[in-house]
DNA sequence: AATTCTGTCAACCATTTGGTTGAATGATTT
DNA sequence: AAATCATTCAACCAAATGGTTGACAGAATT
């Protein structure tokens, strides 16, 4: 397995993770501070069981990590692989600035 | 339908178009120059078909846009997009940090 | 010991995803 | 006008997603 594929694997995990408004809603809730399943599950309009679903996804993605602490679960937030997120993303920041028109210069050239 | 959730609807689809190797592979390849879609299937070994279908998913969400010159598709990057999801990010920048002992501390806490 | 509470596991379901192949469309070349 | 080229459209398929309900397991309460 080459160590590409590795880093790979990770950001399919932690953008598949985030492309989802409740499991971001479960973050924000997490950067307040820890919580029982129980708890994040509540605010949402589904059961329990699927709150629980999307909890795993960000345990997966290594962005919530879990302790069980007698019959209760208590996730907390783990920032760090949205770190490798951003380090990806930042690679494009030099284009967010009007390479909106590297279009629009090509078909001006080719019209020539 | 509330305004915030026309801004989850880009970010659902800006992650998960991001949560591909495949479609982050074609934004490298598009970062260094506009492109028709045979050209950036080539180097895949998948169908045209297929990578077509990707480039949708990237259109879609706004991280590319396309002309239609005669016959042939020609693509670039729009990484615009990108600057939103890289602020969503942004605002876990304070939790990258030894926040992942928060967990730690709760139990440690706890237990005394 | 019985009950209740927290949370997972398992099965199921509809929809989406990521891929395929084959046919159709439209522009170019011969 | 015929053939070829660049792409999409349409149908299909297996696997994954996001949700449900019901049963189970382990801890805590009574």
């Amino acid at each position: 397995m080459p160590a590409a594929a590795r880093a790979d694997d990770r950001l399919d995990q932690v953008f598949h993770a985030l492309a989802n408004r409740t499991r971001r809603a479960l973050l924000r809730r997490l950067a307040t501070g820890t919580a029982k399943v129980g708890d994040l599950a509540a605010p949402f309009g589904m059961s329990l069981n699927a709150v629980s679903k999307h909890i795993l996804v960000l345990e997966d993605a290594g962005l919530v990590r879990r302790t069980v602490l007698g019959r209760e679960h208590i996730c907390a937030l783990n920032a760090g692989p949205m770190a490798t997120a951003e380090q990806w993303l930042d690679f494009y920041s030099g284009y967010w600035n009007n390479k909106l028109d590297r279009l629009a210069a090509f078909v001006e050239k080719d019209s020539k």
